[in-house]
DNA sequence: TTCCTCCATGATATAACATAACATTCGCGC
DNA sequence: GCGCGAATGTTATGTTATATCATGGAGGAA
């Protein structure tokens, strides 16, 4: 943990970005509870250890996170987690248990994978599955 | 769209399921529009239409539609869709365009397919794929 | 140095999304 | 008629997220 932490500061250096303090006491934050949590409880987290807590804080610093690798949002919870492997690009794809609210980070490969799949190598059992792409349609691409 | 609107009546009356005056109001606007709207839009409408236009009359009838397959929620817009084949058991991936707001319910089949395959399939380029899966995981299903 | 610019943060306010909780109505079987 | 359950009406509030403008601080150019 204090692991990825380092390798987040690298990583923030060799690309010219700016982990700053509340940035990184945020994905200390997301890193230490290993499960996904709402930005208002990161806010209240980040008064405790002595940081401004208005709204704008935490998601300043959950946009340059999530932005740059180091956290995802998990859309069916309106939370956030810290990310298992920052900096590589890889396509997450989350199981987010029912009874305990664990959330676990598994990689789904671009091509060839099946959530079930995905779920099964887990030891999980999908009852509903989220797939959302965001990107072009066909005919706006058609225009650019 | 008039016969969705049909279907869906005919599977509510074979379901025992109750398609009221609001929750078929508000199956008939989905499928209008056919992209995704939010509740409030909805409410909107709603008032337009003589409907009483508190929150809970747009969540409540948009649970029933998403309960029985009539509509889905898109997460990552906060908004809703209606759903092109109800009734029948499918696992849907959309297709949210950042440009134009579109939004295309596609078939993911649930073995052996990939996002990129889908989506080249409906001639769209995707950015960012969100995949979240709820159900069990492996040691609160051990414990089941 | 002085000034300018860029980036990050501070601060206030409000928008947008969603649900809790309790009251009321209405159809249906007894 | 009475009780019950399902749906709706109503009020209030909770939760999540962003717009906007002000402030501060590091670094470069003249």
């Amino acid at each position: 943990m204090e692991k990825n932490i380092q390798e987040a500061e690298n990583y923030c250096q060799q690309n010219g970005l700016n982990l700053t303090p509340v940035r990184r006491k945020v994905l200390e934050i997301l890193l230490e509870k290993n499960t996904a949590i709402g930005a208002y409880e990161i806010l209240d987290l980040l008064r405790e250890s002595g940081f401004k807590n208005q709204p704008p804080v935490a998601y300043r610093a959950l946009d340059f996170l999530v932005q740059n690798g180091f956290a995802h949002k998990i859309e069916q919870l309106n939370s956030f987690i810290g990310c298992m492997h920052p900096g590589k690009d890889h396509s997450p794809a989350f199981m987010i248990c029912r009874n305990c609210d664990s959330v676990s980070e598994e990689e789904a490969l671009t091509r060839n994978f099946s959530v079930s799949q995905i779920a099964s190598k887990a030891g999980f059992t999908v009852e509903k599955a989220v797939i959302e792409a965001r990107g072009l349609c066909q005919s706006c691409s058609d225009l650019a």
